[in-house]
DNA sequence: CAGAGTGTATACTATATATGACACATGACA
DNA sequence: TGTCATGTGTCATATATAGTATACACTCTG
């Protein structure tokens, strides 16, 4: 569906440049999958892999989870957890905000993270 | 996991009790799935249906959808593709109002719903 | 130029997901 | 009392999910 793999392949390869403890073996290895899955996930031949392998992904290339989660097309389970906990509310708030602009939800955030109640 | 079964099935009884169209068998027959399906389901024989049939059954029993997908362990679709489309904001958002009490939170979605942004 | 390391092709598998088909027993009702 | 509707038990199945295992060909390096 996207271009997830080809972001991984990419990243990868650029950190590679100066340290080659990122081949694909040696990533796969650290994130405990197999070589050959991996090769298919960046060559896109199957789907992105679970929400807890992008995961281990994401951070073994200093990437976000979130944004990696979102290019597989995934939202994390704590966050569908919070949604579900309240979900009118949540559904709401969010619905409300899709076409807000970046700005508009910063503020929110900061106004939440600082808020008095 | 949850009681998402039993309460299809309170709620359709409920409405039974009043319109005798709210048989099992004539429920299935206009969301779209088998009886022997429906049955399993609120007895709790199968996990919960997919979302589209979740949705389906939320409406003809006059419920909500996003409180139905999420008794049902689900967040809506449409919710998470907003997510996906600005994780890194829409997750800070999300945890940040992880720990807000309601009001807290309806405070918010007034607030950019009359938003001036 | 041998050997280690690199990416990839191919084949296989186990579990979960999301239903459908059909038969059956019971009870209501006319 | 027959028949119609109701809910349910059992079996089958298609598709998706999430990978593993093995073998192979190329390349770079000492």
């Amino acid at each position: 569906m996207t271009h997830f793999g080809s972001t991984v392949r990419t990243i990868r390869e650029r950190l590679r440049q100066d340290d080659r403890r990122f081949s694909l073996r040696q990533v796969a290895g650290r994130i405990g999958i197999e070589p050959a899955y991996l090769s298919k996930i960046e060559r896109g031949q199957v789907a992105p892999p679970s929400e807890a392998t992008t995961v281990r992904l994401a951070r073994e290339l200093g990437e976000d989870p979130d944004v990696m989660l979102a290019l597989a097309g995934k939202v994390s389970a704590d966050l569908q957890e919070i949604i579900r906990k309240r979900p009118r509310l949540f559904a709401d708030l969010i619905r409300q905000l899709k076409e807000a602009p970046d700005e508009a939800v910063l503020r929110v955030v900061r106004e939440v993270r600082d808020g008095d109640w």
